[in-house]
DNA sequence: CGACTTTGACCTGCGC
DNA sequence: GCGCAGGTCAAAGTCG
């Protein structure tokens, strides 16, 4: 949302100069959704592809639309002026038209219930029987286990497991009275104290502060991607550079894990994927330890900008906590 | 005094 | 059904 006013904004602004009314031709459309699914999707990817490249033909004779049914699926940043980003948009809407076994996509009705009149809106995740919910593991360079994400959270258990000597530290969050969301902070490795891995999972029921905000996006959209079915590490890469990505299923728990402690990644090797237009990236740094305090922070990468707003637009978002 | 942490007990899912 | 292990509860302790 927040990326999505300072781009209407900006917008605006452009538009003012150019004597153009700003509302007339833009329409950016940011969702995320945390919730869990089945992994159908990728079986019918090759299907999808197709499907992918019929409408979009079909869709350039139409134009650019005003308005769309709120059809989306995870995470999608939408600019429909983008060709590059209505093919999202469409791999989104086909698959939930051609309902993949109706295993991994909200119904309609969670579509309306969950879109607003300014379309802007955080989809809410609806979890299914039989599967649990989706985790984003982090694992990040810090020597302090308590990382600042924006979240106040308050430790309700901590268990040492007999496969793993580290003691695991278990969370919830206490924003909220009622607020599901819980997390499991476990140092990675007996010998490395400087990388911990933290496990989100569940959806906030509160409004949450602009930082933890960026990093809820940031799960989400990696939880969202395996809601996709891009369930390959590969697949999955081209969406998301980030540094390190996999994607792991344990007791039923679709668990996407980023690996904050890998190198940058290098843009240069950027895949040329059309999806790469909207992409997000992970980075994290670790200030002088005598400081104790941690940051995480998201980056949005924007390449060949058709959208002469995106050139004037830093994407780059900052989460930080002090200490 | 309220919020948070600690820690042993308890609950629950899963494999055998 | 039983036992194990992960996850959660809740009372007691700690801290500001």
């Amino acid at each position: 949302m927040h990326v999505s006013n300072v781009i209407r904004q900006q917008h605006e602004a452009s538009m003012k100069l150019d004597g153009n009314n700003g509302h007339e031709d833009l329409d950016v459309d940011i969702s995320l959704r945390l919730g869990r699914s089945e992994q159908k999707i990728s079986k019918k990817e090759e299907e999808v592809k197709k499907i992918i490249a019929e409408n979009i033909s079909i869709e350039k004779k139409k134009g650019s639309e005003k308005k769309r049914s709120a059809s989306g699926l995870g995470f999608r940043i939408q600019n429909f002026e983008d060709p590059n980003t209505m093919k999202l948009d469409y791999l989104f809407r086909e698959v939930k038209n051609k309902d993949v076994e109706n295993t991994c996509l909200s119904s309609r009705k969670d579509f309306k219930t969950a879109r607003n009149e300014d379309h802007h809106e955080v989809l809410e995740g609806h979890e299914q029987p039989g599967l649990k919910k989706t985790r984003v593991c982090v694992k990040a360079p810090c020597d302090d286990p308590s990382i600042n994400d924006g979240c106040q959270w308050r430790k309700y258990g901590q268990k040492t497991a007999k496969t793993n000597p580290l003691p695991r530290s278990y969370y919830r969050c206490s924003m909220s009275s009622n607020c599901p969301v819980r997390k499991q902070v476990q140092r990675c490795g007996e010998d490395d104290t400087s990388a911990y891995m933290t496990t989100y999972e569940g959806n906030h029921d509160h409004p949450l502060p602009i930082e933890a905000t960026h990093m809820a996006a940031g799960t989400s959209a990696a939880a969202s991607l395996l809601q996709t079915g891009s369930s390959s590490s590969s697949s999955l890469s081209h969406f998301f550079p980030f540094h390190h990505f996999s994607v792991s299923t344990t007791n039923s728990h679709p668990t996407v894990t980023l690996d904050l402690t890998q190198p940058n990644y290098d843009p240069n090797q950027l895949p040329n994927y059309p999806l790469s237009s909207s992409s997000l990236s992970f980075s994290s740094s670790a200030r002088p330890s005598s400081s104790k305090s941690h940051t995480l922070s998201f980056s949005g990468l924007k390449s060949q900008a058709p959208f002469n707003t995106y050139s004037n637009l830093s994407h780059k978002t900052r989460l930080s906590g002090q200490q």
